[in-house]
Parts: structure tokens; C-alpha cells; sequence
DNA sequence: AGCAACGTTGTGAACGTGAACGTAGCATGC
DNA sequence: GCATGCTACGTTCACGTTCACAACGTTGCT
């Protein structure tokens, strides 16, 4: 890329495969062949027209290319919540596969605004006019989800989400539904508050229309009660920290220290700050008095004060994932077996113990 | 999108131009016409293609199109840093201004392995084999802004860094550099902490091959100087809490309170979290004892006990001019005024005033 | 010698679109 | 009457590649 041997002095002209051809004495066919690595050329020719091409700077046109091969390499991909920590990842990982198999993603970004089936339904539309192979769906909300799945597209499709639409999705062959698995993600905070000996919790929902919130509530609700906890669940309208701050500043303010509950489970850990800051306010120590528990892992929680006990889930794996399902519908062979082997795949999370829980102070 | 009438109940053919010219009994170029908007069709022919293209579901070959128009309507974004906080915001505003626009972004997101000039390049030259017509580079580091400068590439591009190389980009023309300025924000946060009376600080500096580090570094010797605060710096190989918690205890552990420094300045928000843990373990309150002051702004420094003064860039609006930038070097008109008339952006960060800084208490 | 098989190369036609140009029809002007 | 201009189309070509097939020379076999 650094040496323009200058026999162009004149304006930027892209050579073309015939100009190649003619300068390298063959056909325009040969060079196709040599560009594609066809077995059937000989080292002489193969190697002058490999001279050619790095003297004209020569690259094929990607746009012929696919005008007569009917394929872009290009995969679509939608995302909406991107500005919460983790999609961020996933979107990582979906890139980096995507350009290990030759692939361009091309990218489209909705904010808080666009979370509608239109905008998802307007963007895929004009990816469709980019001509894209394939798409990926990154939809944390339940009409995106909705709007992914029913979206009359013939692309084979992957869609990134939480919410439980197997039955749907099982009837549109060609869509592939991928989530973190919320539920053993919920088992494991709440295996390891009962170990340290809580019975006393409040749940903090995230907004329900997102299908991480809602399969953790779910989940919460199935374990807590399979617990025999005295669970108490406050719904939340926003992911953010303020409304939990507020909230937790309301529930906890002026109650005694024996009838305050020993943990809280927030659905993020931004959640989880507000809820430890309006905690330190009302001079209830965390963890000794109350432990706090969130999910997600995000930036930071580890050196928040006190250092967050959450859920960590493996963004990068369910990228990577995602993208292979994908190539193995666009690619066929390959990957199918894959696909089929793992049916559930194994998106479990982690459990981080920080400092933020342990055991309740009267056991 | 949503109604595919079923008038070809076989494979998912996608129809041609010419087969909705034969169907409206019209020629290609009339179906052209209809698609580019052009003024010199009648009403009723125009509104019977459009039927056509409507029962057909046609849709424009971009393939074909390219190839003739020589616009493939992409624009190449490459990424460097993105899992940290700013830079997301950032690749946003991008994608949201470019669809605008009607451009498609095909992104490749770098992670820190491919922080070298040659992924760089090499990322670089697969987008071209793609057919961008136009490059963003988000370069965080050093030898990233110089790759990107560097390459040898005809298709205007803009480099968002908050490097100084406006000398060696000027020789360039096409290439613009844009970035947050950062020498203004650490003003803001040194006058902050002059105005409550702060004289012995502390500076922990960033990774210094991050464009970012080595300005906000820069720009505090140069104001801390002006000032003539007993000044000290130190320097950090991370951008995570980790390194500068360690140092920060090692620092400052012992230290007779009348010896502490009165206020610490990190070059990001996750810095400072590690410092005020530290501060906190030894028993250093945050505001009472040291001030702590963050960049960035990043999600939940609003809710870290206590609350981290900070300084927030407006990520957005950078990737909205980066944007705009761009569109200008290719529109050519309408924007080139635009550009000029700004020459140094207002990329002025905004100063949060929170709970981690005031008054030092021997004033 | 004749002929098949093979490896290597060339030829022509597609792919679907836009641009340049041509042309018919009709209204306007003198 | 005819030149002129405008509108609404059609025709032809070019874009740069791949594909199907043909053609060529060489080798090996009968």
C-alpha cells in the first residue's frame, strides 16, 4: 500500500482487469484466474500477471464482482442499546469473525429513539438495497425482537436477544434466536445468597420491555419463590442509576435495622451504584448491613466502593457464536454440524464475589 | 416489506430492471428514470412502473449501479479503542449522520492486539478492495494516527485523534484531523481546582501513546506550571483502575495528612475510581482529605461514592462533525463552506462539578 | 500414426444499471 | 410554411467481472 510506483503521474485511474490483461500479454480471463487462485495457470504467466497487478496498483472491482457472483460479502448488522456496556462487546467479537471469513459488516446504530419496529424495519430495507447476504440482530427489546423475527426477509438471520421466542422463531426456518442464558445467570446470584445464609431480599427490575430485564425478573421470581424467600420485587423504569437511587432512597429511609432486607438484586449494576450511594446516604453499610448484588460486570465495578458483586456474561463468546451460526447458514457444510451440536448453546455467566455481599449480620 | 404477494411462487428470484420494463411495457431506461426521480416522465407511466416495481418487489441492483456510477455509497469506519467508553459514542453520531445521508458505514472495530500500523493497513486496504468511498479513522494512539495519515490512500479521510500532527496532516490535503480538545478541559478542571484553592496536586497521566494521555498530560504541565502548584505526575501504562489503585497506595500510604497532596487529577474516570478506593482503604476521605477529579464522564461516575467531578466531552457532537467533515470533502459544495468557517471545532468539554472535589481543608 | 486426455489459454456472452444520444410528437414562434 | 424547443420516451453502449465453452499444444497410450 505505500509504494504508488508512479507510471499513473496523471489523475487516480483504477485499472481495470482488461488493462492488466493487454499489459501482461493474455486474456482478461487468465488474470481472473490468477486473482481467484485457479489451479490451471502456469508459474510463468501467473507470476507476470502478479507483476502486472502490483505495478497498476490493481485491485478487483468489488462491485462487478458481486453484479455477476450475486454475493456482497457483506452482512447487516442492526443494533439497538448500544450505548449500554454490553452489546459493545458482542459487536466486537461479531466484527472480528465476520473479517476472519472475509466479511464486511455493515453497521447501523439505533438510539434510544429508533427502538421502534419502523426504524428496524426502514434500516433493514436499506441494507436489503446494499444488497447484504445476511444480517444480525442485535434487539434488546421486545418489539425489535418482534420486528427482527416477522421481517419478511429470505437472508438467513441471526437474532441476538434474551426473550423466550423459540416457539415463534422454530417456525421461520433460517432465523436463529442466540441469548445469554438470564436464568442460570439469576441461579447463580441467587445460589450464592442463600450459601451465605440471606432470606430477605428486594429485587430490583430492569424495564420490562427489554428481554434481559424481563427473563431476569422471571427468573428471580421462579427461584426466589422455589427459596421460600420473602422476596420483594420494585420495578424500575430505566437502567439508569438514578431511579434506583431514588427508589432505594424511599424504600429504606427510616426503617429499623432488623426489618430492612439483608440483600438486594438489582438488574444492572448501574442499579446496583445507585442503589449502594443511596444505601451510603442513609448510612446503611453494604455489605455489612446490606449485601448488593447486580449484573453485568460493567467498567468500573470492580473499584466501585464497595467493589460490585455481579454477573459477568460472555459478550465475546455470544458474538463470536452469533457470527459462526450465521456463516454456517450462509456457508452450508461447514458449520451446520456445529450448529446442530449444541442446541443450547453454553452462554453461561460468571459470578464475580466482590466485596459488595456477605453474609447477613444476624444468621 | 411486509406484504411478498405471491405472484412468484418459486425461488426467491429478485427481479431485473427489464423485467419490470417488459411487464409496464415501457423500456429500462423509462424504469431508470422512474427510480432516479427524474422530472421528464408522464404522471401515468410513472405510476404504473411503480405498481410494477411494487408487485414485483423490485429493488435496484447496488451492485450494478456501482459499477457504472462508481459510488458505492460506503464509507469505511476503522476503530481502534473502542471498548473504552468515549469512542462509542463517538462511532454512533457516525453511523447516524451517514445514514442520514443515505451511506452505508462498514466498520471494523481493532482490539488491542491490532493496535500496530499493519492491522491498521491492512484493515485499510480490505475496505478498499470493498470500494469505500471514504475513510473515518478513529485513532486513539499514536502510531494509529500515523498510519492513518500515512497511508497511501486517494479517498478523503478524517482522522479523529487528539494528536498534534496538524503540521504533517496540512502537507496532506484530503485528510483532516479532528479530535477533542483537551487542552481547553484540563484548563477547565485546573482552574476548577485553583478556584476552591487547591496548590499541592497530584497528576496520574494515561497510557502516553494514546493521543488523549499525552495531551491531557501535556496540557497540565503546561497550566500546573503557569500556576506554580507543587505539581507532581504520575505516569501510568493503563487506562484501568487497577494500575493507578496499586500506585495510589503505594503513594500515599503512611503519609502524614499535612504531606498529602490536596487534590488528584487522573486522566480518565476509571483512574480515579482506583485511586478513591485506594484513598478510601487508607483512610483518606474524598472531598474532606484529596479532591479527585476524572475525564470522561463515563456511565456511573455520577453514582461512585462519592459522586467523581469529571470532565464530559461531547463524544457526539465530535462524531456528528467528523461526519460532516467527510460528506463535505465528497459533496464538495454545500459543506466545504462549513468546514471552513470553523477552522478548530468547539470541542469543548464540559466541566462536572460533583462530590469529589472542594474546598482543601487547610486553606 | 492416430487418438484421447490433460493442462493451459482465449472467446463470447452474460450480470443489471446509468449515461449519452436519438427520435417522435406536439406546441410555439415568425 | 418551416425552424425551434420541449417533453417523453427508446436504443445503444459501457462499466468490470465471472462463467461456459472452445481451441490450442503437449503427452501418453494403443
Amino acid at each position: 500500500m505505500n509504494q504508488e510506483q508512479g507510471k499513473n503521474p496523471h489523475v487516480s485511474h483504477r485499472a481495470s482487469m482488461n488493462e492488466v490483461a493487454e499489459r501482461a500479454g493474455v486474456s482478461h480471463q487468465t488474470v481472473s484466474r490468477v486473482i481467484n487462485h485457479s489451479p490451471n495457470v502456469s508459474q510463468a504467466t501467473r507470476e507476470r500477471v502478479e507483476e502486472v497487478i502490483r505495478d497498476l496498483n490493481y485491485r478487483p472491482s468489488n462491485s462487478a464482482r458481486a453484479l455477476v457472483t450475486r454475493h456482497t460479502k457483506t452482512i447487516g448488522f442492526i443494533a439497538g442499546g448500544v450505548n449500554y456496556y454490553g452489546p459493545i462487546s458482542t459487536m466486537g467479537a461479531i466484527e472480528s469473525v465476520a473479517r476472519d471469513h472475509g466479511f464486511y459488516l455493515s453497521v447501523a446504530i439505533l438510539d434510544e429513539r429508533e427502538y421502534t419496529r419502523e426504524s428496524f424495519e426502514e434500516v433493514a430495507d436499506s441494507f436489503l438495497d446494499q444488497g447484504v447476504e445476511a444480517f444480525i440482530f442485535l434487539a434488546p427489546t421486545l418489539p425489535m425482537v418482534e420486528a427482527a423475527v416477522s421481517a419478511n426477509i429470505s437472508q438467513p438471520r441471526v437474532v441476538l436477544t434474551s426473550t423466550q421466542l423459540e416457539g415463534s422463531a422454530a417456525s421461520h426456518p433460517g432465523i436463529k434466536l442466540i441469548g445469554i442464558d438470564q436464568v442460570t445467570a439469576a441461579r447463580s446470584v441467587i445460589d450464592h445468597l442463600a450459601n451465605l445464609g440471606h432470606r430477605r431480599c428486594v429485587f430490583f427490575s430492569g424495564p420490562q420491555e427489554w428481554g434481559d430485564a424481563a427473563m431476569r425478573l422471571r427468573a428471580w421470581r421462579r427461584f426466589s419463590a422455589e427459596k421460600r424467600w420473602d422476596a420483594q420485587t420494585v420495578c424500575m423504569k430505566s437502567w439508569d442509576a438514578s431511579e434506583s437511587y431514588e427508589k432505594a432512597r424511599e424504600l429504606f429511609a427510616g426503617i429499623p435495622r432488623d426489618q430492612l432486607p439483608t440483600a438486594i438484586v438489582t438488574s444492572n449494576d448501574l442499579q446496583a451504584f445507585g442503589v449502594c450511594k443511596a444505601l451510603d446516604e442513609l448510612g446503611i453499610k453494604v455489605p455489612e448491613d446490606i449485601s448488593v448484588v447486580g449484573f453485568d460486570d460493567m467498567p468500573g465495578s470492580d473499584y466501585y466502593t464497595p467493589a460490585l458483586t455481579t454477573v459477568r456474561p460472555d459478550f465475546d463468546e455470544l458474538g463470536r457464536t452469533a457470527m459462526q451460526e450465521l456463516l454456517g447458514y450462509m456457508g452450508g457444510s461447514e458449520y451446520s454440524e456445529y450448529s446442530k451440536e449444541q442446541d443450547k448453546p453454553p452462554f453461561t455467566s460468571h459470578l464475580i464475589v466482590r466485596e459488595s455481599s456477605a453474609r447477613p449480620r444476624a444468621i
